[in-house]
DNA sequence: GGGGGGTGGTTCAAATTAAAACAACTACCC
DNA sequence: GGGTAGTTGTTTTAATTTGAACCACCCCCC
């Protein structure tokens, strides 16, 4: 084994920048939701998702991936968005073991009410505070991490 | 209430790259560590702090803040650090309801055996695939967030 | 020197999370 | 066709997380 590279100060400080700003962004956005719309973060982004899938909905997997999201955890998420009536599970033609999820009217509704609080709040932990040099820095920067990570890291 | 400003396609890479690329990265770490060290991120972090902190230890509210937890869940993972022989408890002087928490021998040597490999998976999923300027812009524009949310967003 | 008001840490209850085990089904290769 | 490996989604179990309630205790001002 070679011997360890450690971080010099400008990486450790990308790296320190990076774990605290995700803790509080997250907190800050986890806070807002539930007090505004009653939903938490995940729940908020399984809305999106779905409606961004449009009526045909999503399979239950896809769905787990997408969200970067456990497949136990998704079907806890949508057993309690279910009941809520904000989402329904339905059947995959063609294939009988498949669930799709989709979004109600409750839940497009719901989701078109928390928007706005929730883009506000984002806004103001994360975006407003950056300049478009340092936006676009960002989305690429992160851009690439991510696709890494979807590519390698399975 | 003020019509929604709605994210632009750059504000909207931004916030989604940062979604994405946070969730990923902490996955992946997360099972680096659990792996190869038997720790869970939570649990290093508060090792890492203690090991700066020297001799002397933290207040658990002081390390609770520090890592953006909750004070029950630091009381929890103290707990579980402390059964393991990697910290012990301690009182304050000149205040009873005080207790810090400092690492002991053997969790600096946890430490000192999980860090190489931590490193490692860090420079790999984030900082080695940056360049300078992006590390550069990446520490400045999330060290400001971070500032801003520990100031303003208590 | 005796309250208030705030602090510090733990306990408690409830929600969430992930991993592993599981059951049913699909796909493919011969 | 038949068997085997891989998928799908759920269930189960254990760990973790948080907020609220709580109890002692500190600080200060009268």
């Amino acid at each position: 084994m070679a011997k360890t590279r450690w971080l010099d100060e400008q990486e450790m400080a990308a790296w320190t920048a990076f774990l605290e700003a995700s803790h509080r962004v997250f907190r800050s956005v986890e806070q807002q939701l539930k007090e505004e719309a009653g939903l938490s973060h995940p729940q908020y982004e399984i809305l999106v998702k779905l409606a961004a899938a449009g009526g045909a909905g999503l399979r239950m997997t896809e769905l787990a991936e997408s969200l970067i999201t456990s497949k136990s955890g998704l079907t806890y998420q949508i057993g309690r968005l279910e009941e809520r009536g904000l989402v329904v599970r339905g059947e995959v033609p063609g294939d009988i073991r498949g669930v799709t999820a989709r979004l109600t009217d409750v839940g497009a509704a719901a989701l078109r009410a928390a928007a706005p609080g929730h883009v506000a709040r984002v806004r103001e932990v994360l975006i407003d505070g950056l300049d478009r040099h340092q936006l676009t820095v960002l989305a690429e920067a992160l851009g690439e991490v991510s696709d890494r990570l979807r590519e390698h890291g399975a």
